[in-house]
DNA sequence: TGATTACTGTTTTTATTATAACAAATTTTA
DNA sequence: TAAAATTTGTTATAATAAAAACAGTAATCA
């Protein structure tokens, strides 16, 4: 729960309902009631009202939600249509692959810069950006002041460099180490992303259903 | 809530408990108490407790867990020393990522094959596992039998894909594309991995925190 | 050895989340 | 245009999850 005592379970949804209005948007779909939504999604029509009432009423009675409306909408509150610079650190298999794979000016991020500690990587362009000496990290920041970084970087680096760049200025991390980075200061956002534990869930669930 | 009726939001825990026993091993820590633990992750010894008994009593009164043994027990409870048979769809940069990234054999699966449709890549050595032809998928299914399937392809080609291996009888699917893969039969298990969304909530959190 | 401390397993209570219900407003239909 | 149907925003209820409390057992210490 955070400071406008919005629920994060509400706030974990929020992305999802923005890419399933984005395909609704796609598909030319003008409107669409919380019934509709709530069926191509899965959850109940009651839910989908009570989220989208935490942050204002977007719809009107008798006619349901403007796909375009209530997508754009929801963009604002996920600050889409307010880019952050992001930079990545760790240019490995995974770092490229989030580099090249993630769409990040559609998800509120622009990414300014990458950086490895590996001479051999130093140099190459990425997603029209330069791989940068992890060297050069502090002037960099310094004079660009990211945000945030994505961390793919091993998971032993990991909470030295977190500390590192909250020094110089970043309040946001999106961390995908084998490694769970905790909140240590106020103000200061991760996400842990660990894709290795949702093949363990999956094992579960093939087990136990 | 599967049908032992133990709560989804306690099987999601289950990794993250597996990783931090890991570490404490790897430190040589022989026993640990609910409360240390749940200091270490962020959470209460309370629900690390009731956590727990959902599948047994691990622990000893007045003494706490032993480390290495709650480990191997939740290892047991994920089905890690089962593995199971996993391939691989798209070996793209994604693809790849996850192919070298993931260490299947730690996490209950043993990965068996990769596919891809792109000529060129066919025949690659990735991971020790060389890149088949989509064309000879069939064959191979029905001769190795896997039971879970990782998708790394573009969204479009998604539903078709999950279905027509569900009908090659893979029970399991972790998701990496770009859509919401939905559970439509019974005993078929979908884990959708989303960085996308963690990225959206990680700006909604800098805007708003 | 007896008392004290430490800790689990389990029950009870509280807090949170999701669902259902419903009044008010809009649209559609006759 | 009047009645019926639709659908939201919001309140009330039910379900679920988390936290707290506590009894009982093992370990430790004097």
């Amino acid at each position: 729960m955070n400071k406008k005592g919005i629920s994060s379970y509400v706030i974990k949804r929020l992305p999802r309902y923005y890419r399933f209005l984005g395909d609704l948007s796609e598909a030319g779909v003008k409107k669409i009631s919380s019934g509709q939504l709530a069926q191509k999604m899965g959850l109940t029509a009651s839910q989908i009202r009570q989220d989208l009432n935490c942050f204002g009423g977007f719809g009107q009675q008798g006619y349901g939600y403007s796909t375009d409306l209530l997508r754009e909408e929801i963009g604002i509150i996920l600050g889409i249509d307010a880019p952050k610079k992001i930079i990545l650190i760790g240019m490995g298999n995974l770092g490229r692959a989030v580099a090249l794979h993630l769409n990040f000016e559609d998800k509120g991020f622009n990414l300014i810069g990458i950086f490895d500690k590996k001479e051999s990587l130093i140099g190459n362009i990425v997603h029209n950006i330069p791989v940068r000496s992890i060297a050069s990290l502090d002037d960099f920041c310094r004079e660009n002041k990211p945000e945030a970084a994505i961390l793919c970087i091993p998971k032993e680096a990991v909470p030295q460099i977190a500390e590192h760049l909250i020094s110089l200025g970043v309040k946001g991390f999106l961390n995908f180490s084998h490694y769970d980075l905790a909140v240590k200061y106020e103000g200061i956002q991760v996400e842990n992303v660990h894709f290795g534990d949702s093949l363990m869930t999956l094992s579960y669930n093939l087990k136990n259903n």
